[in-house]
DNA sequence: GCACAATTGCTGCAATTGCGACTGTTGGTT
DNA sequence: AACCAACAGTCGCAATTGCAGCAATTGTGC
């Protein structure tokens, strides 16, 4: 009872940062995002944002900056210049869209998709790893979870965004 | 079967982003740790790494910068930069520790202390609103899961690192 | 008591990032 | 046809961040 509160309240006191939620997801994520960054920038040379864009190209094929920023939730500038590197690279390829010249379509070109090849198995062997003893029942549960978690904070952030401007 | 790889292997097909477990973690912390920075920086115009020193020192009541970057998982130069913004502010109080001059304890002061009280139940009140409709043993398990795959990550980070350099 | 490695915390610098403004294009309205 | 709002993508700028290197202090071996 060393504490500022005197009422009944004492409201600070039950947070514990190291059990709170939105907390230990942000180090769960930035441990395992630095982990998994770590193996592809080392052996190819390619950052998160680079990567996040191949890996959609590798899943769709062919898609439009715009696309992709909305499924890999990334800011438009970031793909942007995520793009311009890879082309730059000769990893992806550009093609402009006629029937409506705002946009462009990217795909992977030849060595753009044998690197993808070649990074989309670590990634997954990663994944493996990290779940490796976890019983799959729980990892169901807990992908359950995290999907509900994912949607809720989708609402409650726009919530508060509309409600803040 | 439009794919580019023919053969048997269709080893990177697998790879699913959305479905990916490190992308969809750093999904949902981001989200999360957005939607509630928000929050606060409004209401205190408060930057996530200050809030985070406040909630250690809110927590621990005494601490080292080191300490404090230990128990937040932050950098050393991220903690020596908020601390520096909250001390100007006179939200947090420096003392030297006479015992060894390197360090210096922190703490908050009254009101960083009145404003810890009033943004640790807003940071609640998001955690419990992110929480309500999943019952309470799913949740029980998926932070477990969420126990057991941080510190894996915090082993395999550690192992990448090593073996690496 | 003295040299030397280790530690705490800070600063300079470079890279990354997000935001606002901008260009060029499209589609709808008059 | 002319206007104009909406949209895709880029660019400049400022803020944030991590890393290397720094000064100050401690403690350890000789």
């Amino acid at each position: 009872m060393s504490d500022t509160d005197g009422a009944g309240g004492k409201p600070a006191d039950n947070l514990k940062l190291e059990r709170f939620l939105p907390y230990r997801l942000v180090v769960a994520a930035t441990l395992a995002s630095r982990a998994l960054a770590r193996i592809y920038s080392r052996h190819f040379g390619i950052g998160i944002p680079e990567w996040r864009v191949m890996a959609m190209l590798g899943q769709f094929d062919r898609l439009t900056a715009r696309d992709v920023g909305e499924l890999s939730h990334m800011h438009k500038t970031k793909v942007s210049r995520a793009v311009s590197e890879l082309v730059e690279r000769g990893l992806v390829e550009k093609t402009p869209n006629r029937d409506d010249l705002r946009e462009a379509f990217l795909s992977l070109s030849l060595p753009g998709r044998r690197i993808y090849d070649q990074v989309a198995p670590m990634a997954l062997t990663f994944e493996k790893r990290l779940m490796d003893d976890i019983p799959a029942a729980e990892m169901q549960a807990f992908e359950r979870v995290l999907s509900t978690l994912t949607e809720r904070v989708r609402v409650l952030s726009a919530g508060f965004t509309a409600a803040d401007d």
